[in-house]
DNA sequence: CTGAAAGCGCTAACAT
DNA sequence: ATGTTAGCGCTTTCAG
């Protein structure tokens, strides 16, 4: 693969005008532009990022952390992310931590080792303190979730009030006995969505019932099955549920099914998310609605700043209730 | 951030020493070593990749590029492929090329710029011209999808043989109206499973019915649900649906039960891929595995192999029919 | 066993 | 408008 210098010998030129060249600058004549180009199309030429990423101690690489590549709850958030990302010249780098720390460590380390400019972390289950420690030094935004006692800005929905207005909308249908399937309350967003369920029954006078709040660690679909069997279990069932994420309302309602119960009429169902999957299921899912290009858009924007050393504000985004079958008595 | 010189300065050795240390060549005595390791950790240092990787003009990067992630049928191809890299020293960068030409120019641009080592293409849509060109000069391997007439090795499974199979089964359980939805045939995969079917259909001396076979450009859900809407408009419905994804099983599903029609009472189903989801349906649905962790693996050993200039060959793993209650009359 | 120095490919002063 | 040159951070001969 042919260098910098041998376009230059080529052209006849110096390696600073190729440069020149290379980089747009108004100061070299249509003449020797020419002649440049000729060399670089003749020597089938490709500047190397990695020399000058080294001189400009920049990468151009955006790093976002995902716990799980599974969960479809990303995919829209990482389309924004990459559409602006890619307009403003950056490539991203999908890293899949698997919630695991190890993985985590290599991923801080390429931004410590300037092999990426900045982070996106979407992962809850991010080593917090470590992650503030980082944002000391480098470009860092959240996405969704974030650290209320840390300084890293963030951009997120307000949980509580999507919370609130979904186990509303369950008690305006008339529902009296509503259950919780909460994912893991070390996560900033499962406590804000089970403060907005207790608020909307505490509004509505229902009493807040231990044996109807269930507490998964994982979201896949099985662990929603396991919540519901444990509901089902209990001396009064619930006649309603909500759930933290689409994919637990998704195993919720399998289970509902294998119980020869039917959603609406024995149990309402309200998920989380709007993730594809919400709007196949049968009946179709009620949930939450994220704005979730725009997250990404939003996050990807501000750690952009944040890399040219502008000021960011966190931000908190629209969410919507999407009413649908699941609820539709 | 301090850099290999302040290290040296503070250690009162040479920068040698300290690239030494950290390459741990094992002609350091243990004393310089504790003095170099001393200064380290006070100055907090962390090697640049950007420096190393200039030098040996490698980034131990993996490209993976994949059309959309929110396709869940790469999820564990993806864990294979990254716990593999993993452990061999490697990082992967996830490319979702949204099958646009000009995103995966930019990945094409990151390899011949130095910013990646080898790339693993999972994409059918990817330019084949384009991407045999780079294997000339660049590690590439490709995964699931592959191209025939060219030379790039690749790691799949037979799809003719798998999609054989899953009709030959649909046969055996007394269906004659067996229809196909297929995606696109420019992608090979589509033209083997179309083969497989066809081939079943052949040996129990059933006709082809082109009014049976509905091709799809895209994979999502609605796609396959209008695939079905269209198959339930024929003057012969079929009683049986072969869907070269669970994608757009799923979708057809839903538009059965639309149709107040049962599944598999009136039209029996099967799937390709074993997603997640496939066993979250109402009735689960029949499908064919294929060993996508192992296939990461493979694609990930394949052309780390091929980094260092060993010879690889192409790999046929097995695939596995899955029967669950979409067939299960 | 360790140090000096060259050089990976590029950009940006500075000089002309 | 273009050339010369230093240097980004690192590894690796080559000497000693």
């Amino acid at each position: 693969m042919a260098n910098i210098q041998e376009v230059a010998q080529k052209a006849g030129v110096s390696v600073a005008t190729v440069s020149r060249v290379l980089n747009q600058h108004p100061t070299v004549t249509a003449k020797t532009r020419l002649k440049v180009e000729t060399a670089i199309e003749e020597l089938n030429y490709e500047p190397s990022m990695l020399g000058r990423n080294l001189r400009n101690s920049e990468s151009r690489l955006l790093l976002v952390l995902i716990p799980s590549i599974s969960n479809p709850f990303y995919t829209e958030i990482i389309n924004g992310i990459e559409d602006t990302a890619i307009t403003n010249g950056y490539n991203i780098l999908l890293c899949d931590t698997d919630s695991n720390p190890q993985r985590e460590h290599i991923y801080f380390n390429m931004v410590k080792n300037k092999l990426a400019d900045g982070i996106i972390s979407m992962d809850p289950a991010v080593d917090m303190e470590k992650l503030n420690g980082l944002a000391m030094q480098y470009p860092i935004i959240q996405c969704s979730e974030y650290d209320e006692k840390g300084t890293i800005p963030y951009v997120t929905i307000d949980n509580q009030l999507a919370a609130y207005r979904a186990v509303k909308h369950l008690i305006k249908l008339g529902h009296k006995k509503i259950a919780l399937i909460n994912s893991d309350e070390r996560f900033l967003y499962a406590r804000e969505r089970r403060a907005g369920y207790e608020q909307a029954l505490r509004e509505f006078n229902l009493p807040i019932q231990e044996k109807w709040i269930y507490h998964t660690n994982h979201l896949e679909f099985e662990f929603g099955q396991q919540a519901m069997r444990k509901l089902l279990q209990t001396d009064e069932k619930p006649t309603a549920v909500f759930s933290v994420s689409d994919t637990l309302a998704i195993g919720a309602l399998k289970e509902i099914n294998a119980h020869e119960l039917n959603v609406p009429e024995d149990i309402a169902l309200v998920g989380f998310d709007k993730i594809s999957f919400s709007n196949m299921t049968n009946p179709t899912l009620t949930t939450v609605s994220q704005p979730m290009y725009k997250m990404g858009c939003t996050a990807a924007d501000m750690l952009i700043k944040k890399i040219h050393n502008k000021d960011v504000e966190s931000v908190i985004l629209d969410h919507e209730l999407v009413i649908r079958e699941s609820t539709m008595g």
